[in-house]
RNA sequence: GCUUCGGUAGCUCAGUCUGGUAGAGCGUUACAUUGGUAAUGUAAAGGUCACGGGUUCAGAUCCCGUUCGAAGCUCCA
């Protein structure tokens, strides 16, 4: 018996003629039209019987439970068979199926006459499937009609371990997690996929209360709104990680969002992963939307003449945007988007033992950024993936890689390549919740060179495809946003004060009139203070001044300055200081290069809000 | 995408079970207050109870659908 079942939104049919003389009689022949419903298309075998029919509806019915429907539709249909077994038995076969699936609520098109449909089937990846059921299948194959991709990853044959600094690998259920429990976590979470939680993660009420970023209702899910807090932080993190990119090498370029899918690169490319991207059609050609930097940079590769000699040569884009389409009930606040900004920077490299040595220079780059930014070493775990093949030609590297993070790592190791690359690691984030997301990832990319026709000439004058690193030394930047308050969630959770790192900080210094009189010398204050690039406000609104204090405290603001008779009168400053809670005095010279020490090395920009507390429009409460 | 839960004033939420005049705090506005390091006082304005349909004399409340969000499943190039 073979089955083609679709998960659909509706199907409409209508018989048409009788096709054999022993077609079932109906008396209704008029269009019938059945919504929210699972349809089977049923061709019975020869050599079908009641085991057959019993087994087949039993597959059906288990996995209608999985994707939650209960109306079923058997259609009976002769096409997908060459082998037909005799009409009779074939009715008797489905009327046996039917009255088996009587907990269902279950229907069949008539038996035997032309009947012409409309069918309109779901989207998501259980919606379609095919299955075979013979007398002697004695398991049941249930295949997914479905992107090459989405067969292939659940084929993947992998092995989990951890891999200690020293290069040791231990078993995940011998592994002493004591002393690693972001890592059991990770570990779990990846290989036995255990997950327990029942709230929402503290960031989104964050984003909100901060004005740092929003859902967009009247935009797709996924893709949010930043506030001028937002934007002023989020624009802060991707000049720092650009900077460092250029620093370690790499060539800044911008390339489109839009592709054809019909291109030839594409087409390939296309076919080897899950068709989760925004389409768009203009003008006859089916455009879609980047989900990565990599199509523009290996395009603009292609057009490079490349020695050895230039190699390694790295291309870096800051996507704004990558957009993915994930299924909606993945997204998250600004953990998981459809539209996200990625840093991306490819190395071109001549060989594997140059991509080796780059991988190392990338894998610091990444861990330095993160520090850089806020996200301490013990925020993440590691986990490295590779090929067998690729282990054993490498180990070494492997090793050296494992103990650059000095920590036990998680392990997988494919038993053959299924994606591009042989080799991939990322630093996971685990938050509140106990969700692993990951930051920086690196991947060694052994077929995209070919697949764009990217070349250069060796030293033997032949030409070659270079080997590609795809290196994202940060992640996406939203997430590293996301990682930060949960962070001072965590903070917050523990009775620490939460906090942004100061060079991040949307006001860095409020200073607070205690009356009118004193609000010109603010004035000249905070100018003295913002040309040594501070961003600083004042607060002259007509409020108590414990009101204000308060308000820069939920602001997370550092430093608050306070002015009064005293300090108009005072060579120095009276700075109140968030961290402490303490008041101190300083002098002014003294206080700004306590604030440039923090700052130093960290790009900025100037107050992205008005100046005066009076004037500004209140967001969020 | 599936299952479950949720959407009431700008924000946080009560009211929904048991249908009958829509509530509080914060914020906003006005007036008074000129303050010394985490909430000054008084008053006022502010709601298509997410949207659409149904049941009912009557719907924020009950039913159906849609939409947005969350959790779980699945997934994450």
């Amino acid at each position: 018996m073979r089955i083609l079942q679709l998960h659909c939104d509706s199907i409409e049919y209508t018989p048409t003629k009788k096709e054999i003389k022993i077609a079932e009689d109906i008396e209704n022949t008029e269009l019938q039209r059945l919504e929210e419903v699972v349809v089977a298309f049923v061709a019975i075998e020869d050599g079908d019987d009641s085991s057959v029919a019993q087994d087949a509806i039993s597959q059906i019915k288990n996995s209608m439970e999985k994707i939650g429907c209960k109306k079923l539709l058997l259609y009976p249909y002769a096409h997908l068979s060459s082998n037909l077994a005799k009409p009779s038995t074939a009715m008797t076969l489905l009327s046996e199926m039917e009255t088996n699936a009587s907990e269902l609520e279950v229907s069949h098109s008539p038996f035997g006459w032309t009947k012409s449909y409309k069918i309109q089937v779901k989207g998501h990846p259980l919606a379609e499937s095919s299955k075979v059921v013979t007398k002697d299948s004695t398991d049941s194959k249930d295949e997914e009609i479905t992107s090459e991709a989405l067969k292939g990853e659940s084929k993947i044959r992998s092995y989990w371990k951890i891999m200690s600094p020293d290069g040791t690998m231990t078993n995940i259920a011998d592994f002493d997690f004591s002393n690693h429990k972001n890592l059991e976590i990770l570990a779990k979470y990846e290989s036995a996929k255990q997950r327990s939680v029942d709230e929402p993660p503290p960031h989104v009420a964050l984003m909100k209360k901060m004005a740092i970023a929003d859902y967009e209702p009247a935009s797709d899910s996924g893709n949010m709104r930043f506030y001028p807090n937002g934007r002023l932080i989020k624009s802060l993190i991707e000049r720092y990680v650009t900077d460092r990119v250029k620093d370690y090498g790499g060539y800044e370029v911008e390339t489109p969002i839009m592709y054809d899918s019909e291109h030839p690169s594409m087409v390939s490319y296309f076919n080897r992963f899950p068709a989760r991207q925004y389409n768009i059609d203009s003008e006859g050609k089916k455009l879609f939307l980047r989900f990565a930097a990599c199509f523009g940079q290996f395009l603009m590769a292609n057009q490079y003449q490349m020695s050895y000699k230039n190699l390694p040569y790295k291309l870096y884009e800051l996507t704004r945007y990558s957009f993915r389409r994930e299924q909606s009930g993945e997204l998250v606040g600004l953990r998981r988007l459809r539209a996200f900004t990625m840093p991306d920077c490819h190395a071109f490299c001549k060989d594997m033992d140059q991509a080796v040595d780059e991988i190392m220079l990338r894998f610091e780059l990444s861990q330095s950024v993160l520090h850089e930014l806020g996200i301490d070493e013990s925020d993440y775990d590691m986990a490295i993936r590779f090929t067998e093949d690729f282990y054993n030609e490498n180990k070494s590297a492997i090793k050296e890689l494992v103990k650059k993070q000095g920590r036990p790592v998680l392990v997988e190791m494919w038993k053959e390549k299924f994606f591009y690359f042989v080799l991939k690691w990322e630093f996971n984030f685990i938050d509140n919740l106990g969700k692993a997301s990951a930051l920086s990832t690196d991947q060694i990319d052994v077929e995209n060179a070919d697949r764009y026709g990217i070349e250069f000439v060796d030293e033997n004058n032949n030409k070659q495809h270079p080997i590609i690193l795809h290196n994202s030394p940060s992640g996406a930047i939203e997430r590293i946003i996301y990682a930060l308050l949960e962070k001072a969630a965590k903070d917050s959770k523990e009775g620490k004060k939460p906090q942004f790192p100061l060079w991040l900080a949307p006001t860095q210094v409020r200073v607070i009139p205690l009356k009118e009189e004193f609000n010109d010398f603010c004035e000249s204050l905070t100018d003295k203070i913002s040309v040594n690039n501070v961003r600083v406000d004042i607060d002259d609104r007509n409020e108590s001044i414990g009101k204000r204090i308060r308000e820069a405290e939920k602001e997370w603001i550092r430093y608050i300055l306070v002015i009064g008779e005293k300090e108009v009168n005072s060579e120095n400053l009276n700075i109140r200081d968030r961290k402490t809670g303490d008041v101190k005095e300083l002098s002014f010279g003294d206080f700004l290069n306590e604030i440039n020490k923090q700052t130093k090395g960290k790009p900025f920009t100037g107050l992205n809000l008005p100046k005066h507390l009076s004037k500004r429009p209140q967001l969020m409460v």
